[in-house]
DNA sequence: TGCGAGACGATTTTT
DNA sequence: TCGTCTCGCA
């Protein structure tokens, strides 16, 4: 193997050879990002650094699994297989099964995904007999996973001085720990913060590690929070060979607790670090580049860079006003089929991208009635489908007995008899008692007057999970898997639940996925087996085969601007430029607006040759219309001062939290008073 | 236990 | 406007 470093431009060669020491590459969007990695790895192996010394970090599977790709025809399978790329989170999950009793966490410890965490924020409001008009669940939920991110443990939080809102979180975060403890589970964030508790605690563990992963590299370093800051930090914190890639101008989930100061401060936190910035974009034409350029300035924080396009000029950015979102559409969607039509343009050039959700509805209307293919990205994931829910609830349980969210969701699926009464009677049992549901469901004699009859065939159903349990099916988890739906007579539910024919066999494809991938897991894996199956899972959710597809299959791409970095098409639309919409109404009010001009900028980029933005003067609201006014990035990228008479959006104030949850709460009162006369 | 009318709320969603 | 969730009834 030789590594040809003739095809890489100053700045990303210097980035390749400079392996020793904290490094930051500034890659701006379009600037070779992925192949200066891969170089960089390739280029490390070819001076006798060990495979197994690499340890890389993304934050997505897909971007792992690119990567491993990519270094591997570089450097063939063999060596690649032997590094260690990986998401955080499975990275993480990696030393914590390596370590399991250092940390003091149950062995078996099973993995709660997103809507695992909200049915556990619900079932800890229920424990504290908190109503959820006071807090919703998902809030509850999201104000614990920021917590967690900024390393604030409940009895920190719950001295801190706060609202109303706040005590409930306080109360809530600490039921929440007892909650996935009692039923033996982490959740995401739990995965990093145990890892940097043991890499914190343990010296010996750190220092083995340490002597491991003497090459670190990190992707995307602009959305790593502060616990995977620390991880990263503790690793590096000898040898110092850190190399972190990414973008602080594609910064666009802080929301999630992404934390842009870490990419901003690099330098202070290795006052030793070389910076090395990718400015020669080698995707967009300059026309682009300079649209981009023009809006993203006007953030005062980052670092700066300017992006030069490798292709020339190019064509001019279309801007383009319409008098509502339905003529936008049709503008859109018109322009599309002529491209096509003509023959100049395949439909999978094109992508059409928005700020939020609702808006694609308009475009998938006109889309379909002028016989335009087009994909939806995101909206229901594979794995919130009922069906896979169901399967992998049962699978959940057989693993792990005490995953309550999971019993019982499959307790009355299919129809055992065992209603809401019942149900009711066993939760407020096990509240009481400070037990696990499926601990109450095996004490249920001592509950009074509750259906026996329900609750035995609770139990027959956990001692039969049970017995499946003790199995532990390795590579004949799919057999395994079938006799599981077989004897749950999951088949004969499916075609209970749907009547048309087309529906059930829709449903059944789902499940029969899930063996698909049970058998490329236990064809992959070294060791495979039903926890890991699990895990994997979990780790890889969204399934997200739809994203892979785009660009795939000759169909137009509609999409959100999040869910749009790190792609590119050669011909973008990205429509509803307003106020209230880019930038977002809420992230007026919240004064962040310089996240949702990142948003901008990353759309802007995503084009290669053409970029046609569009905005409207009237917009169809929840039933009624408003007038709107164009985005100020749009004035940003003229680089014109708006109109007299522009107004900026999200006036329309959005009550604080609070108040909110006050007036909710008054609502509700009202109508319970209301009720009981 | 299971279905249907009405109240409610509506940014973004890597793992 | 529209999809989701809850509550009340059969």
């Amino acid at each position: 193997m030789k590594v040809n470093l003739d095809q890489l431009n100053p700045e990303q060669r210097l980035a390749v050879e400079t392996t020793e020491g904290p490094l930051l590459v500034l890659a701006g969007a379009g600037s070779g990002k992925t192949r200066v990695i891969t170089m960089r790895i390739a280029h490390l192996l070819e001076k006798k650094v060990a495979p197994e010394n690499i340890l890389a970090m993304t934050f997505t599977n897909k971007a792992a699994a690119e990567m491993k790709e990519r270094v591997a025809q570089l450097v063939g399978e063999e060596r690649a297989d032997r590094l260690t790329v990986g998401t955080f989170h499975s990275v993480c999950l990696r030393i914590l099964r390596e370590y399991t009793e250092e940390i003091g966490f149950p062995a078996g410890i099973s993995i709660a995904d997103a809507s695992d965490q909200i049915s556990a924020a619900k079932s800890v409001l229920r424990e504290l007999h908190i109503a959820e008009a006071m807090i919703q669940p998902s809030v509850l939920q999201s104000r614990i996973s920021l917590l967690k991110n900024q390393l604030v443990s409940p009895e920190e939080f719950a001295k801190r001085p706060g609202d109303e809102v706040d005590h409930l979180v306080a109360l809530g975060y600490e039921r929440y720990e007892q909650f996935m403890r009692r039923s033996r589970r982490m959740d995401f964030d739990d995965l990093l913060l145990y890892t940097v508790r043991l890499l914190e605690k343990n010296e010996f563990i750190r220092g083995a590690l340490q002597k491991r992963f003497r090459y670190i590299l990190v992707d995307e370093y602009q959305d790593t929070n502060e616990p995977q800051f620390k991880v990263v930090r503790l690793l590096s914190q000898e040898h110092r060979n850190l190399c972190v890639v990414g973008d602080d101008d594609q910064s666009i989930y802080s929301w999630r607790g992404a934390d842009i100061t870490k990419i901003l401060n690099f330098g202070k936190h290795y006052p030793e670090a070389l910076t090395v910035t990718l400015e020669t974009n080698y995707r967009s034409s300059q026309e682009i580049l300079d649209a981009a350029n023009r809006v993203i300035v006007n953030n005062p924080k980052r670092h700066a860079k300017t992006l030069r396009s490798h292709a020339g000029r190019g064509e001019l950015v279309q801007l383009v006003v319409h008098q509502d979102d339905t003529v936008e559409a049709e503008y859109v969607v018109r322009e599309i089929r002529m491209r096509h039509d003509d023959g100049r343009s395949l439909w999978s050039d094109f992508a059409i991208l928005f700020r939020t959700a609702i808006q694609p509805r308009v475009l998938e209307t006109e889309l379909r009635a002028r016989g335009v293919p087009y994909i939806l990205i995101g909206g229901m994931s594979f794995f919130d489908r009922k069906e896979v829910r169901d399967v992998l609830a049962y699978l959940k349980v057989i693993h792990n007995p005490k995953d309550e969210v999971s019993l019982l969701r499959i307790v009355n699926c299919p129809p055992r008899g065992v209603g809401k009464t019942t149900l009711d009677k066993v939760l407020a049992f096990a509240t009481q008692q400070g037990i696990t549901v499926p601990e109450a469901f095996q004490r249920a004699a001592e509950i009074e007057k509750v259906n026996m009859k329900a609750v035995e065939t609770v139990q027959r159903l956990q001692e039969r999970l049970k017995l499946l349990g003790e199995q532990k099916p390795k590579d004949e988890l799919v057999p395994f898997i079938e006799q599981v739906l077989e004897e749950f007579a999951y088949r004969s539910e499916v075609e209970r639940c749907y009547s048309n024919k087309e529906d059930q066999d829709k449903r059944w494809q789902a499940v029969k996925e899930i063996l698909t991938m049970a058998e490329r897991h236990v064809k992959k894996r070294k060791k495979p087996g039903l926890a890991m199956f699990l895990n994997e899972l979990t780790l890889s959710s969204s399934g997200d085969k739809s994203k892979d597809d785009t660009g795939v299959k000759n169909v137009v791409t509609l999409m959100t601007l999040h869910a749009s970095k790190g792609l590119e098409f050669p011909r973008v639309f990205l429509v509803g430029m307003e106020e209230g919409i880019l930038p977002h109404g809420k992230s007026i009010n919240q004064d962040t607006v310089d996240e949702e001009r990142r948003l901008a900028y990353v759309g802007i980029t995503r084009a290669r040759e053409g970029l046609t933005l569009s905005h409207t003067l009237e917009r169809a609201k929840y039933g009624t219309r408003i007038k709107v006014h164009p985005s100020r990035f749009i004035f940003e990228m003229k680089g014109i001062e708006p109109p007299e008479d522009w107004i900026p959006g999200g006036r329309e104030s959005d009550l604080p939290q609070e108040k909110k949850a006050v007036k909710r709460k008054a609502k509700k009162g009202a109508r319970r008073r209301r009720a009981r006369r």
